[in-house]
RNA sequence: GGCGCAUUCGUCUAGUGGCCUAGGACAUCGCCCUCUCAAGGCGAAGAUCACGGGUUCGAAUCCCGUAUGCGCUACCA
């Protein structure tokens, strides 16, 4: 009796991926693989108005990032296909068709103007707006009448005039709608496309699509949905809606909120698997303890059930700490493997390609736990890469030093460490906290001014460490330009 | 306007009648570590469980009402 659960991402190609769509990819795609079912990838390309070029592409690249292959669908193939509705326009014309000859569907040639008109006065009269079935109960002859003007009819579905529509939501339990409130919807339009409701039910019947899982909005859609089904003697598959995502401010996930395409998210720097871990929680719990799920994690734990009923809203404070901890998961050689093409692409030009490896394995590990981005790498290490660096004299001096202690700690230091024999961390640090003895400064007063003249920053990774990795040369040298600095001279 | 769904710390959430004077995580604050920044450790603060009524020996948990939010109400999906 059970069969092998076959669930669906069925994104219309009219812009990029955003959270909340990527999110109900993620949670059919670990049904499907928790389940040991099939992941099917459909595009409803049915409005050709608010098609949008290269969407397609788009819903394509936020699938592999988020590393969500499908089994079925296009480029793939599968033999339940084609996998583009404007390819299946037959299919829902028969359907409609047949429909009609049931008398469960009828052609409309009403107006899109009248009906705008009708809805209008219907709201005015603070009516629910409807449409008022007039063609629903057309003679032959005033058909044949309205062909004869040449108006092309749109194909609506009849709606029982009583009784109730109830489902049982894997998610929100037993939802129970009245008839009478329903419209009359069109399921087939003027052009011969089909609407996403005769489209998805038809296509979810012949793909053999087990559950339906799909965000929140579609849950008052249903009921006309399950009529559909029983019109078409088709078995309803089962239905789980997932909470929407909000904003900040509480409202539908938009613009205003800044970025909410997946890609965007890709190219600030996240990893997939820290957003997939991230996503996964907005709506979804194991229990009360645990945050960090793998991959595997995640597919032998996801449940439908534990899906929670209320929207949230999208933190990225917490995401941004999800990075930062998956930064911090990932091997030496992993890092290096994601940040190489970020500082290819960033670094300045004086910087020989391609990028020293020996040396970035050198540096990673001085800045792996400071990451919380990618893309903060090339900040937090070009003066690695760089040959010389910018002061600023009031860094340079810091808060609890004058200048003078500053060019004396300065040349000192330049003094000790031109002739240190080994130039490693160990070395540094058993000279370099004698010295702020000797100069009765603390280590703090030394150790920062020494950091921003061989850095340019006052913020960098831990100092003796750091000098090693850029060598004696290029540490001298700068503190050389600092000292001139300090000392008014060029 | 009608219908549907929801309502636990700022945020994500645990919780399905007694284990809850409500647990965890992020964010915030403090302390420790410390050459800066992180990371890490420890700790604090933060929710009268939207509100009002019931039911019950006992309710965040069940019922009713109210409020608020969101969704749908298209020849959009």
């Amino acid at each position: 009796m059970s069969q092998p659960v076959r669930v669906r991402f069925a994104p219309s190609p009219t812009g990029i991926p955003h959270i909340g769509n990527m999110r109900t990819a993620l949670f059919n795609w670990l049904y499907a693989r928790h389940t040991g079912g099939k992941f099917i990838l459909r595009i409803e390309d049915t409005d050709q108005t608010r098609k949008v070029e290269g969407a397609e592409e788009k819903i394509y690249e936020s699938l592999e990032w988020l590393g969500l292959e499908w089994d079925e669908g296009l480029d793939v193939g599968g033999e339940y296909g084609p996998y583009l509705q404007s390819e299946r326009l037959e299919l829902y014309k028969s359907a409609a068709e047949h429909l009609i000859t049931q008398g469960h569907a009828y052609y409309c040639y009403c107006s899109p103007e009248r009906l705008t008109q009708m809805r209008a006065e219907q709201s005015k009269r603070k009516e629910p707006p409807h449409y008022d079935r007039t063609c629903r109960e057309l003679t032959p002859e005033q058909q044949a009448k309205k062909v004869a003007e040449g108006i092309t009819p749109v194909v609506r579905f009849k709606i029982p005039l009583d009784g109730k529509t109830s489902f049982n939501d894997i998610v929100y339990g037993q939802v129970e709608f009245e008839n009478v409130l329903l419209d009359d919807l069109v399921i087939l339009k003027s052009d011969g496309f089909p609407t996403y409701h005769l489209a998805n039910v038809v296509d979810d019947h012949m793909m053999q699509i087990t559950h339906v899982i799909r965000a929140d909005e579609w849950l008052s859609s249903t009921p006309k949905h399950m009529l559909l089904y029983d019109a078409l003697k088709y078995n309803a598959p089962q239905y789980a809606h997932m909470p929407m995502t909000f904003g900040k401010d509480k409202a539908k996930l938009s613009k205003r909120h800044g970025a909410t395409a997946l890609l965007d998210y890709k190219s600030m720097g996240y990893l997939p698997e820290a957003m997939m871990n991230f996503l996964v929680l907005m709506g979804w719990s194991l229990d009360d303890k645990t945050e960090i799920f793998s991959k595997d994690d995640l597919i032998r734990h996801f449940s439908l059930e534990r899906v929670s009923r209320t929207g949230a809203i999208f933190d990225m404070d917490k995401l941004n700490w999800f990075n930062g901890y998956y930064i911090r998961q990932l091997t030496v050689d992993g890092l290096i493997e994601r940040i190489t093409p970020i500082l290819g692409k960033e670094l300045p030009d004086e910087v020989k390609r391609p990028i020293d490896e020996d040396q970035l394995r050198r540096i990673v590990p001085l800045i792996h736990e400071r990451l919380k981005l990618l893309n903060e790498i090339t900040d937090l290490v070009s003066f690695f890469f760089v040959e010389d660096v910018q002061h600023n004299a009031d860094e340079l001096v810091g808060k609890k030093m004058t200048g003078e202690l500053a060019v004396n700690a300065l040349q000192s230091s330049s003094d000790k460490l031109s002739s240190l024999v080994e130039f490693d961390a160990d070395s540094l640090e058993n000279l370099l906290r004698p010295l702020a003895d000797e100069l009765g400064l603390k280590t703090g007063q030394l150790f920062g001014t020494l950091r921003v003249a061989t850095t340019g920053k006052s913020v960098a990774p831990p100092l003796f460490q750091t000098m090693e990795v850029l060598g004696r040369d290029k540490c001298l040298k700068r503190i050389g330009s600092a000292l001139d600095m300090l000392k008014g001279v060029g």
